[in-house]
DNA sequence: CACGCGTGGGT
DNA sequence: TACCCAAGCGT
């Protein structure tokens, strides 16, 4: 089966004009790569034109410190993406001269990069034929041969992965990566694909048996689970506390304000309060509650003014004060954001 | 290898 | 409301 000729005459006329097309700076196509794992055009390129504005090199980048390149993160989602780019850039820099590596099996073990985006390093910046398999190439090609093995088993992986690199053009395997996305993204959508305007539709099997709408197929998705965060907003003047959260879970390495987790009222979380972070809360009172939905979870989000707190009071050292103008300097998760801008609108 | 990891938009 | 979807990767 030839796709390649079809889709390539296809992309020479249709390619989207997008900020990072036709670079072939490893590390321009790498971040924006990065960015575009698991989020829409529309909201990542602002923070690609953002993030290689700030960090136009590997050099900058690795100069930086987290919590900058945290903060140019903020509200984008995944934030391990962005801790594994700034590791990733340093390593490089200490390991590779500072040199991109062009070596696939090289760039496939960079921390962060996976099947998918060593292939579109390798493949658009250094020519070599590697096909890149993103959801939309998982979705276009299960049309393709209507087959209907679940796309994000391991079993469809594997299938799908030596399809596109059975299919790739050795000729343009970076523009043949492009297309195919592209094909996905404007196309072969996920709903309602446009079938009368695409370039394959003279070997779609799927489109023959009109079953197109019931492609890709995909294993059912997990319940998510519910949990309830309590925020305290402790203010002293134009300070207020905030801490790094660190560890394995959520929005790992952003900041948040004093948090007790669970269910509780509010003379129980007081008492927490006092114990966990040695602050004295004697009344608490509700000012928000949210609901935050993640991929995987939906929190019921509480935040509480503690008015009778004095900072000789506070004795954890993980706790930090910082002045309201300050604050845009640290890196929030977006429930924290919104909340606190909506403390100095008001 | 099933699951954890964000956010925003669409239906 | 409650799903689904969007240029994946680490563990």
């Amino acid at each position: 089966m030839d796709i390649a000729s079809p889709l390539l005459l296809w992309y020479d006329r249709h390619a989207r004009t997008l900020p990072w097309r036709g670079s072939r700076d490893p590390y321009i196509i790498w971040v924006s790569e990065i960015i575009f794992q698991q989020t829409r055009i529309e909201q990542g390129t602002g923070y690609f034109l953002r993030f290689v504005g700030r960090f136009p090199d590997l050099h900058s980048l690795a100069a930086a410190g987290e919590d900058e390149v945290l903060r140019l993160w903020q509200g984008l989602g995944y934030y391990s993406r962005a801790r594994n780019m700034l590791f990733t850039a340093r390593f490089i820099v200490e390991n590779h001269g500072g040199i991109f590596p062009s070596d696939f099996e090289m760039i496939r073990k960079l921390k962060g990069i996976g099947d998918y985006t060593a292939s579109c390093i390798a493949s658009i910046c250094f020519g070599q034929v590697h096909a890149a398999v993103d959801g939309n190439v998982y979705r276009v090609l299960s049309r393709v041969i209507a087959d209907k093995t679940a796309i994000d088993s391991t079993k469809g992986q594997v299938l799908f992965k030596r399809l596109a690199q059975e299919l790739i053009s050795r000729q343009r395997p970076g523009d043949f990566n492009e297309a195919l996305m592209d094909l996905g993204a404007t196309v072969c959508k996920p709903r309602s694909p446009e079938c009368t305007i695409c370039p394959l539709i003279n070997l779609c099997r799927a489109c023959e048996l009109k079953i197109q709408g019931e492609l890709p197929v995909k294993s059912p998705a997990i319940k998510k689970s519910a949990s309830v965060m309590n925020y305290l907003l402790v203010m002293q003047g134009e300070e207020i506390v905030i801490q790094k959260r660190t560890g394995k879970g959520i929005w790992n390495g952003l900041y948040e304000l004093p948090m007790i987790a669970g269910d509780l009222e509010p003379a129980s979380i007081a008492a927490e309060c006092q114990s966990v972070y040695g602050i004295k809360a004697d009344n608490l009172s509700e000012i928000r509650r949210i609901k935050h939905v993640l991929t995987h979870a939906k929190l019921d989000i509480r935040f509480y003014a503690v008015t009778t707190v004095s900072k000789a009071s506070i004795g954890n050292k993980s706790l930090l004060w910082v002045s309201g103008r300050n604050i845009v300097e640290y890196p929030f998760p977006k429930p924290l954001v919104d909340f606190l801008d909506s403390l100095s609108e008001s």
